[in-house]
This record gives C-alpha cells, structure tokens and sequence, in this order.
RNA sequence: GCCCGGGUGGUGGAAUGGCAGACACGGCCGCCUUAAAAGCGGCUGCUGAGAGGCGUGCGGGUUCGAUUCCCGCCCCGGGCACCA
C-alpha cells in the first residue's frame, strides 16, 4: 500500500538540559507506559466475563456486575496508517470505559477490523500483491499503533471481517435472510418454510389461483424466490465502470458519483442480488424514535427512508387504468393532466398512432406521430447524466403521448405525458398534474399551456403561483369548503367507495443491492442449477472460502448490450465456480454464484461477534447476548449501550445494521431490536494547511505566525486553510510523533481536554505541553523529582483542600455520566493546582489518592505508576472510583453577589444557612452608596444564589 | 429551496435563567540560573490615567436579572433536493 506517512518533526518536551532525574518526562513516560502495557497483556487485565461459556470467569472483580457495552465504529485498515485525528473516538471510549468499570460495572470494549473492501484490491490490480497479505499487514500496524495508547481493549475478542471463522457467518447469516420472507400480517419476518407450508395447505393461494401441487418445480421455485429478503432481481442499478462494480444506491453521491473514488455512475440494467430492506421501512423508522441517537442522525435516516402518506388514485383510458400516487388526493378536482416517467411500462401500450384532433402543436416536440416523440424523448431523458438532470431541474420538458385519461372525480379526458421529471423509481412512476397546488406541475402545466385549476383558495395577500399551505377547497364540488386534511378523508372515502383508489404509503428508500463485482468480499454460500434458479448450501457446506487467483482487475463489459453482464474476478476460477455437491439428491454439477457481497455486510453484525468470538457451533451465544445487549427492561430495544463513530455513516452502515438486526431478532436469534441504542458522533480533528503564493503546500511544522499578521514560511508569506490532515496537504501529525515526545497519556490527556467529544476543532501541537505540565505537576504531588522517593504524608489535608476535593469528584462523576472528558479535566488540573500550591513537605494521602483515581481514566499508565508506589498491589482498573461526601459540599458560609438593575454591585458573605431577612439586610447595606437616597422598589433574595 | 447543527477573548473552549470568559495554549512581567531551557509565581476580554463604561453574530421582546427563553434577520458548517 502506500509509503509510510511523512511526517512532521515534533520539538522534544524538555530540552537536553540537566532536569531532575526523577521527572516525568517523554523518555519517563515511555519507560512506564511500555511496563504497564506489558503488564497489562501478561495478566489479560481488560478481560471482561461473560456470563457463561469459553470466557466467563467467575473469580473476575466483575462476574456478574451490572455490563455496559462501549463500542467504536471498526476502522478499516488502510496504508496510510493513522494521524492524531483516528484515535480520538477509541480515547474517547477507552476513558468512557476505564471510568465506568472503576465504578463498579463489568464492560466489554474490544476493537475490530472492517477489512474486506475496495483500497486493498486496486492496489491488488496495480501490484498483484494478494489484498489478504496487504491487508493483514496493515492490520498488524494498526494494532501495533493502537497497543502504544493504551486503550483498554479485551484482545481476546478482537475479530477482523476476513476472517474465515468470521465470515463463515456473515455467510450463515446470509443464509438466514435468503430463508425468509416478510409475513406483513404478522409484520415480521418467518422462515420460508413457514410460506411453503402455507402455499402446499392452501391456506395462502398462489399468485394465479392454480393449487400448489399443480405447479411446476420451477413456478414453485420462483414463487417462493419472490418471496425471500434476499433475492436476485433484474433491475436499474448504479454501475460504476471506473470500480468495475454496481454501487448501492446510499454508496452514490448526490451528484452521481461514487462515494469511493468519485468515478461516474451510470443507470443500467443488470441482474443483482437484492436485500428486501423495504419491507422493514415502517419499523426502520417508527423505531428511530425509541432509540437514543443524535437527531441528526435520526433525521437522515427518516429522510433515507422517505415515508409518505397520501393515496392510489386510478386514471381509466381505454382498455386499462393509469396508477398515480399523491399526497394531496384532496387536489383531485385540480388534476388536468398526467405524467408518466418516460420508462413507465405503460407507455408503450399507451401511446396512440396519430396525434389525436386537436393535439396543441408544443406538445408533439415537433414529431410527426406520438411513436416517434416518445421514442425521441426517450432518448433525450435516457441520455442525460444525472448532473445535467439536476442542472436542468427548473426546465420543464415532456411529450404528449397523444392518449388521454379520464380524471375519475370530474369524468373529464385529460392527456397524459411523459417527462423525466417524474421518477420511475418513486411511487407508481406516474403522477396526476395538478398546477394549482404544485409548483413543479405549474412550471410544466406554463411550458404546455395546460389548464390550471385552484383547488384550494389562496389567503388574499398571496402573490404567488402554485398553492401548497392550507385552506379552503375551492371548484372540488362535494370537498368545497373543507380544509385540507377534511378534504383528504372525505375525497379518500369517496375513492375506496367508488373504486378509483386507496389510501397509499409509498416510501423512498429502495431495496439493497448486495452482489459487487469484485474479488476482495465475502462470497455468497448460493450456487445455481440448470434452472438458472438460486439453491442456498446447507450450514454444513459453510464457510465458502474465497478461492485464490491470480488476476484481481475487474472487466468491463458492452453496455450497450443488455445482454451482457460484467465478468466477476471469481469467474475466473473456474474449478471453484464449477463444481459437484450432494445437496441431498445425489451429487451433482452446480455453478457457484460468482458475485461477492458489499462490504457493509460484515459491519452489520460484528458487535454480536464481539461477544463470542470463538464460537463455531453459533453465530453468537443466546446467553451472552442476551447478558450485554438484551433489553434492560420491557419495551427497550436492547443493544449495545454506547457506540460511538463518525456522522459520515448516518445512512450507510447504520441502517444497514439495524436491518439485519432486525431480521435476526424476528428470526429468534437475538433477543435485542436493535443493535445501538445510545449512538454518539464524535467530531473530527482538524487542521491547518498552508500554500506558497504558487498554491504549493508548505510543512505546516515550519509555518510561523508573523508580527505584522499573517503567516509566513522562510519569509515567505503563505495562505492558511482549514481542513483535513492529509499527506499532500503537509499537515500530518501522528499519534507515534506525540508518543515519542510527549507519552502516550499526555496526547491522551491532551485529546480529551481539547474540547467536547462531539466537536470537531484544529489540531494545534503547541497546546499539547499544557497536558503535559498537569502530568508532571501531578506526579510531582507523589514522587520527589530529585530523589525518585514518595513524597505523600499522612497528615489531613487543609479544609480548603478537602472541600475543593470533594467539589471535584462530584463534578467529575457528573462529567462523566455526561461523556464530558474535557470539563472533568479541567476540575482535576483544578485540584492538581491547588495541591501544588500548598504543598511544601508532601501531598497528603486524602488528597493525592483520589486524584490518581480520577487521573486513570485519562492517563492511564500514570495512574497505574503511582497507585503502585502508592503502595497499591492491585492495578487501578478496578479500584473505586471516589465518592464525594456531600457534607463536604456546602460551604459554611455563601458570598452573595449583589446585583442592583441586574448589575454586580458588590457582594456580601453570609452564614449558609442565614434567613432571607439577614441577607436582604447585608445586601442593602452593601450596596447602599450605590442607591444614594433612592428607595430599592423590590428586593429579591434567591437563597443561596443571588 | 427544505431540514439539522453552530456563532462567546489573540486561540481551543467553560458557564443552560443568577458573579461571562472555568481549564488550557499563546503573550507580558518576575523568581531561579554565569546564561539558556525547564520549573515556579503574577498579570492577561475591550476601553479608560482612574472611578467607571462597554462586551457572548445583528435587531427586538419576556424578566428584578438573558450567552441561556421567545420573535425576526445575518453569517458559517453539515445533510437532502423535480420524491408527487
């Protein structure tokens, strides 16, 4: 993969100089870091039990403690190895972590690796290196990286998504949605047994009537292959030459190209296997609401999903019925014409042989007879890029197809166009044109001179064209006078009455596309026989090992040959793809589906591997699932109780999982709906990059901030932006540079004191000393610099200390709970300060020992260090965590400030519990010049506050 | 255009109806040192000689009191976008 990441020189923290030989230094540092690491591995301290099987532990401090499940999004291991900004989350989670287990909870955090993907295989088409030995590579760096922060991981858990032991049931799991189907009466999914059964009794009739024993092997087959959540269908999809693979329809950007790599993506049709996530829309999104998410999130993922509520209304023209969907059926006295998508399948029967008497002369695009328009517009639309779709979204165009419909309220014959401004994938693929209350319909309705009818009357000011707000129905006969949502229900019991519609939902979200045309994925356990027709392998036949080849490149294929579809790199390795198995009826030849799945597939579900990781009779254990991710109580979701990630997945990866998650738990194989019920977006650092009046970027390191203003690299001026942290960009800071010149605890420390998790903020190298400084203060409170002996008496603390304490591990706790390392830093540089201050003989022990305890979830190694020479045998990471006294507190007394007109007047100390009456006395004698021989109007005394 | 966030010193940020700027960086001054670094101590929102005045994007409002709550704008970041 790629070189190793330049990087920028970092000043050492002390000079050469002569320092005390005991200090706490980089070199110090590093020295007790790599001990307690070492210790740490040798005594498998970060293991948590569970509660029964291979790792429960009974005599661990935490069997059977109350769990909590701390999680990061895995990272995908990628060459470029990591800069300061990738381990923000895991400190974040590892302090989240330390802390909780020091109040007394048994938690799981392990880390993982999201291997499978493209990177590794475009370097394996450039190279010819096999993306299994790049990839593992970098996955022992990454853990290596890791290792030096000190994250608190349980290693034994760790699983990576290529694993053979692991994808064996990312495969399994596959096998579980590909037997089952969506029974929406019982509004869950059941094993496809369940369906088969009910065909073969009669209790469900099969799509034409005929009984099932009458049907043929191969109808029965592709009835119950229509049913199944995974299936192969043929059908519209992203195909993106330049990665050689169709994309999902969320790995597509709003303006046409790849997510990945940013190639074109072009619409094409092509045989795919499909994930049916649409059947779970209503619970994907219903549920949103009872999980603990960042709103945003929320919103994007009900946006993905798209719900919208309104009605079928049917169009008669002869010999058949047009099929629209609409929010506003209430408009229907309004609808003066329609529009088909130009790949509506009804078009073709649809259009008319002649331009009908009468046909306005704009609307036939010039043509001589609607055959020709429909099949010239065809191609225009067809022709469009989805850039140029969108740029010339105000543009209304569209043909007449030269038929008409009958607009079933008012029995008028209104015509019906096609234009590409309606989606063939939304909805029906046809709407009903109505101006008077859409904006988009009224541009069209103005290009074709099109009747406009107000169906609801405009407040009087308004000046504008089409109506969307509310108010009275107007020229709509029996609605007049209704208000919309009236209108709605009334137009709506009218068209189930009459036959011309229903109440409708229609949603935006799309099933899945899950076959990618790539080498480097899970493969499918699906062969095919001569039929053409999927057979899923039995459990027993699993794992389906990816087999080895030489040549990884992805072919091309002729798009314009419908026909044709793109050579997979597994298609290659033709003594796998051919192959004989005795499914039960002897052995036989089958063909291996030559597809690999996206891979999405195997962070759908890694969380549950986390918990079992061993396992090779299940895909997780009931009984440890049920310990850290079943529901605490009825009607919780369950899941794991904190997830913490990057918003860039909002869509993607996290719906995808709450899908899978979904079908597990309808199938009986978890016991929790959902998989993360408390999901936090950690920001991004950022950083500082400058260019040289060329725009050549200049080492960020060597930039100086000028007198006069401005920035400046060797006297030359540079132009500062805001951004990334890149490689070209010159700005790259990494962890191994902070480790080497300050220790792993100080660039921990520093992190979480930067500013709340959820934000993203500059990088800024130069701040980093000031977390160093409370380090070193702190371990200057217990161990004498010169001669490396303890330095903590036994003697009280003074009261003024005591009460800053105890002030401080409440607020800490409080920080805490709350994930709000950087103000639980801030009160322990507080104390550290006030410790240093009236230290002269030694730090007394009340106060030393809870600050060490407080400083562990953050500097970790320190910590450890100095509950060691505290005379501590047993490491930190399950000592108590201190408890605040709340006698400690209330002070004995309160300065009150005095405000007079809501200005600070002065102030007045009193006896805490002093009555009303004493500091209303007090307050007014206070600030009794500034009144003069004014008369206050009104006092007011907020006990203990103002 | 619509939907989410956000706007506080030179910088990162703190305070969620009650002393704006905790904590940290940077800067200035001092101690220590032959000297420098490190360390330690002090000062550091703006303005003013001072008393004081002003100050949380802008303009209103509620309140004894607003960074915090309400209304209307402006700007920045992110998401969605012909979704009927």
């Amino acid at each position: 993969m790629s070189e190793a990441t330049d990087t920028m020189a970092v000043e050492p923290a002390s000079g050469a100089g002569d320092v005390p030989p005991f200090r706490y230094t980089a070199a110090m540092a590093n020295e007790i870091e790599a001990r307690w690491q070492d210790f740490w591995a040798d005594n498998g301290t970060f293991h948590s039990p569970n509660p029964s099987g291979p790792l429960a532990d009974p005599g661990h401090p935490r069997y059977g403690a109350e769990k909590l499940y701390v999680l990061d999004m895995f990272p995908y291991p990628s060459g470029a190895g990591l800069h300061v900004g990738h381990p923000l989350g895991y400190i974040g989670t590892d302090s989240y972590a330390r802390y909780q287990r020091m109040v007394g909870r048994n938690v799981l955090h392990t880390m993982g690796f999201d291997a499978f993907g493209l990177p590794a295989e475009q370097y394996a088409v450039q190279t010819g290196q096999h993306p299994r030995a790049t990839t593992e590579a970098n996955i022992e760096r990454y853990r290596s990286q890791l290792r030096r922060l000190g994250l608190a991981h349980d290693d034994r858990r760790s699983v990576a998504t290529i694993d053979v032991g692991f994808y064996r049931w990312t495969q399994w799991i596959f096998l579980q949605v590909f037997n089952s189907w969506y029974d929406t009466d019982a509004n869950r999914a059941r094993p496809i047994a369940d369906l088969i059964a009910a065909y073969a009794d009669g209790s469900r009739p099969t799509p034409d009537g005929r009984r099932w024993a009458d049907l043929s092997e191969i109808e029965r087959r592709t009835i119950i292959d229509d049913h199944r959540l995974a299936y192969v269908a043929e059908a519209p999809v992203n195909w993106c030459p330049g990665l050689g693979t169709a994309l999902a329809d969320a790995e597509v950007t709003a303006d046409g190209r790849s997510e990945r790599g940013n190639f074109p993506v072009f619409k094409r049709h092509l045989r795919q296997w499909m994930m049916r996530i649409t059947a779970y829309a209503d619970r994907l999104l219903a549920d949103l609401d009872r999980l603990d998410w960042p709103e945003k999130v929320r919103t994007m993922q009900r946006n993905w999903i798209g719900r919208s509520v309104g009605a079928h209304v049917d169009f008669a023209f002869d010999g058949g019925t047009i099929r629209v969907f609409t929010t506003r059926p209430d408009t229907l006295f309004g609808a003066t014409y329609l529009v088909l998508a130009p790949e509506h399948a009804a078009v073709d029967a649809l259009v008319a042989a002649a331009w009908p008497a009468g046909t306005v002369a704009a609307w036939t695009g010039g043509h001589a007879t609607p055959v020709e328009a429909v099949a010239s517009y065809r191609r225009f639309a067809a022709g469009k890029s989805d850039v140029e779709r969108q740029s010339d979204a105000k543009e209304k165009t569209g043909v007449f197809i030269g038929a008409y419909a009958t607009n079933p309220v008012t029995g008028a014959g209104i015509p019906v166009f096609i234009a590409d401004y309606v989606l063939a994938g939304y909805g029906t693929g046809a709407i009903m044109g109505v101006p008077g209350q859409d904006e988009r319909d009224w541009e069209f309705a103005e290009v074709f001179e099109l009747p406009i009818i107000r169906t609801v009357r405009p407040p009087a000011d308004f000046a504008g064209r089409a109506y969307t707000g509310d108010g009275p129905a107007i020229n709509s006969a029996f609605l007049d006078g209704l208000g919309i949502a009236d209108a709605k229900a009334k137009i709506s019991e009218w068209l189930t009455a009459e036959g011309h519609g229903t109440d409708a939902i229609t949603y935006r979200l799309r099933d899945w596309l899950f076959s990618r045309q790539r080498y480097w994925g899970e493969p499918f356990p699906i062969v095919y026989d001569d039929t053409g027709l999927p057979i899923a392998l039995p459990e027993s036949m699993l794992p389906v090992e990816l087999p080895e080849i030489d040549d990884f490149s992805p072919r091309t294929f002729a798009p314009d040959d419908a026909a044709s579809n793109p050579e997979t790199p597994l298609s290659r390795a033709t003594d796998w793809v051919q192959v004989t198995l005795d499914l039960g009826d002897g052995p036989k030849r089958y063909t291996r589906e030559t597809n690999t799945m996206p891979n999405w597939a195997g962070s759908c579900w890694y969380e549950l591997r986390y918990l079992d990781p061993d396992d090779d009779k299940a895909f997780v254990d009931p009984d440890s699932e049920r310990y850290w991710m079943g529901p605490r109580r009825p009607g919780d979701v369950g899941g794991v109780d904190l997830y913490v990630g990057g918003v860039e997945h909002a869509v993607l990866h996290l719906l995808y999982a709450r899908f899978w998650h979904k079908v597990l738990f309808d199938l009986g194989h978890v016991s929790s709906e959902e998989p993360y019920r408390q999901l936090y977006n950690q920001g991004y650092i950022q950083a500082y990059a400058y260019t040289d009046a060329r725009g050549v970027y200049v080492p960020a390191d060597e930039v100086v901030e000028s007198a006069q203003g401005g920035y400046r690299y060797r006297d030359q001026p540079v132009t500062r932006e805001y951004g990334k942290m890149g490689k070209s960009l010159r700005n790259v800071v990494t962890p191994e540079d902070m480790c080497s010149a300050y220790g792993a605890d100080t660039f921990r420390v520093y992190e979480m004191s930067m500013g709340p998790l959820d934000v993203s903020r500059p990088w800024d190298t130069r701040a980093v000393v000031g977390s160093q400084r409370f380090l070193q203060r702190l371990w200057r409170l217990v161990v004498d610099e010169n001669t490396g002996q303890t330095r903590v008496v036994d003697s009280p603390a003074d009261d003024e200390s005591r009460r800053l304490l105890h002030r401080v591990i409440d607020g800490v706790r409080t920080d805490m709970d709350g994930i709000r390392m950087n103000t639980a830093i801030a009160k322990l540089i507080e104390l550290t300060n006030r410790a240093t201050v009236v230290s002269t003989v030694g730090t007394p022990r009340e106060i030393a020992e809870p600050l060490v305890l407080m400083t562990a979830p953050f500097a970790p190694h320190l910590a450890e260090e100095l509950w060691h020479r505290l005379g501590h045998d047993e490491t930190i990471t399950y000592a108590s965590f201190p408890v605040a006294d709340p006698a400690l507190l209330v002070d004995a007394t309160v300065t009150y400030p005095v405000q007079v007109n809501g200005k600070v007047r002065g102030r007045v100390e009193v006896a805490a519990d002093a009555a009303e009456e004493t500091v209303r006395a007090a307050a007014l004698a206070e600030v009794a010049d500034h009144l003069g021989d004014r008369e206050p109007r009104k006092v007011i005394v907020v006990a203990g506050r103002m």
